[in-house]
DNA sequence: CGCTGCAAATTGCCTGACAACTTGCCAAGA
DNA sequence: TCTTGGCAAGTTGTCAGGCAATTTGCAGCG
C-alpha cells in the first residue's frame, strides 16, 4: 500500500464551515448534485463503502447523509438494490434545504417560473388573512421590518434581511401555521432570486413604497386592498426577475 | 444484573412491518411523540446511549432516526447539550412524513383549519391554472379517476383512492411542479380527514357531481368556472368536516 | 462584577463485523 | 418455450465499542 495521496479529494471536507458538521456537508454536497441534474433520476448511486471511500467519510457519516437524503424525498435505497434517485415528482421541493440546494446551482427557469406563481397565489391570501386578524404586535413587527428596509437598500445583506423579515411577520400575522411553513420556503427561495437581480444590474425601482402599501392596508383591517397590494407586488418582483435571467 | 426482561419495551421493534426499517419505526415513535405534545418544544432528549438502550435498538439505528427527524426541522442537536425539540414555527409541517405523523395521533383542530385554510387558497388557484394548460392526457386521467369515484364510492377505500387520483390528476395538469408538491401534501392530510368524516357518520353528500362540476370547466378551458367550483368543492368539505369533529 | 480558561459531558465520527433482505440467475417442470 | 420454484450473491441494515471534536457551564481570577 502505498501511504496515501496529499489532499486531492476532500471535496466535502473541506466545506465544513464551524457550524457544519461533515455528514451535513455530505448532504449538501449529494444534494446539489442531484438537483442539478449530475445524478440523472433513475440512476443508483455507487455502493456506500466505495461512496464513503470516495469522499474521504466513513460509512456512518456517509449514511446519515442519505438518510437526510431518504426523509427529503430524493433517493430511496433498498438492501441488494442501491439506493437510486426517485423522480422529480417525488422530491419535497418545498422543503427548505431542497430549495437552497437547487439555487446553489444554476437555478432552472422553468422552476423559478412555477415558485412564483406559487408566491402569486399564496402570498395575497396571505395578506388578505393578515389584514382580517392582525394585532398590534404584528404590526408593529412590520412596521419595523419595513424601517429597516428603508434605511438599507436591498442592495445590501442587511437590506434583504429586512425584506424577509417583513414578509415573515407578515405571515406570522396571518396566524396560521401552515401558510407560515408554506411562504417561509418560498420566501428563502425569493430571496435567492432578488441577489441574482442585485448581482445582474441596479435594480430600478424603489420597492419600499409597494411595501408600506401593503403594511398600511393591513394595519387598517381592508382584506382586499392588503390582497391587491401584495398581488401588484409579486407581480413586480416577478417582472425584475423575470428580466434578469 | 438480572437476565433481562421478557419482552417489555420493543415498543418500535414490533411495528416493523416489513416494508419499515428499524430506524424507520424510531423516526415514526419519536416524530409522532413531539408531534403530538408528548414531548414538548424546548425540551430536550435523553442522551443517545439511554434513549437507543430504552427503545433497545443500537446507537447508529437511532442517530439515523434522529438524522430524519433534524431532515424535516423537529430537533436540533448539538455536542454536550443534547438534541432539543425545536419549537413548533421550525417544524416543516407541510412535509408528508410531519403531516401523517400529525394525523397519527389525535389531529389538532386549529391545525385542520390551518390546513383547510391553505387548501381553500391553493386548490381553486390550481383549478384555474389546470384549465389553461391541460392537455388531452391530463382530462382522460381525470375522467378516468371521477369514474373510479362513481363506482366505488367514498366509503371504500379503493373510493377514497379515487379521490386522491383525481386530485393528483388535477395537479398535475397545472404542470407546475411546486404546486404539485404542494397539493400533494395537502391532499394527503385531506385524506386522512376523510376517513374520519366516514368513521363519525355516513356522509350525506355525493361528491361526484361536485367534482364532475371541476372537471368539466377544466375540460371546457374555463379558468373562472373551473376556480369557483372547485372553491364550493372545498367548502363543503370543510364543512363537513367541520361537524364531524 | 465581568472575564477568561478549563474540564466534563454529549454528540460526532470512525472501524469492523455480522445479519437481513432483495434481486436476479438458474434449473426443473408444465 | 414459458412458467415456476429455489438458491446464491451482493447490497443495505444493524450492531458494538472506541476515540475525537465541540460546546457548555463553572470556577477561578482580575
Amino acid at each position: 500500500m502505498p501511504s496515501d495521496e496529499p489532499d486531492d479529494k476532500p471535496i466535502t471536507r473541506s466545506v465544513r464551515g464551524s457550524g457544519r458538521r461533515l455528514r451535513g456537508a455530505v448532504a449538501h454536497y449529494l444534494g446539489t448534485a442531484i438537483v442539478s441534474g449530475q445524478i440523472a433520476p433513475g440512476e443508483t448511486l455507487s455502493g456506500e463503502i466505495a461512496n464513503a471511500e470516495a469522499l474521504d467519510v466513513s460509512r456512518s457519516a456517509y449514511r446519515e447523509a442519505v438518510q437526510v437524503l431518504t426523509a427529503k424525498g430524493l433517493v430511496e435505497s433498498r438492501p441488494k438494490a442501491g439506493t437510486r434517485v426517485l423522480p422529480r415528482s417525488r422530491w419535497n421541493i418545498l422543503d427548505p434545504a431542497v430549495l437552497a440546494w437547487a439555487f446553489a446551482a444554476e437555478p432552472d427557469v422553468a422552476f423559478v417560473r412555477d415558485i412564483f406563481e406559487l408566491r402569486a397565489v399564496v402570498e395575497p391570501a396571505a395578506a388578505r388573512f393578515a389584514a382580517e386578524r392582525r394585532d398590534k404586535d404584528d404590526i408593529k413587527a412590520m412596521r419595523e421590518a419595513l424601517a429597516k428596509m428603508k434605511r438599507h437598500t436591498l442592495a445590501t445583506e442587511a437590506g434583504r434581511m429586512a425584506d424577509r423579515e417583513f414578509h415573515d411577520a407578515l405571515l406570522r400575522a396571518t396566524h396560521n401555521d401552515a401558510m407560515i411553513a408554506l411562504s417561509a420556503s418560498i420566501s428563502a427561495a425569493v430571496s435567492w432570486t432578488t441577489e441574482f437581480k442585485q448581482r445582474s444590474r441596479a435594480l430600478p425601482r424603489d420597492p419600499v413604497p409597494d411595501h408600506a402599501k401593503v403594511c398600511d392596508a393591513i394595519a387598517a383591517g381592508d382584506p382586499d386592498a392588503a390582497a391587491a397590494a401584495m398581488r401588484t407586488l409579486v407581480d413586480l418582483a416577478l417582472e425584475d426577475t423575470r428580466l434578469s435571467m
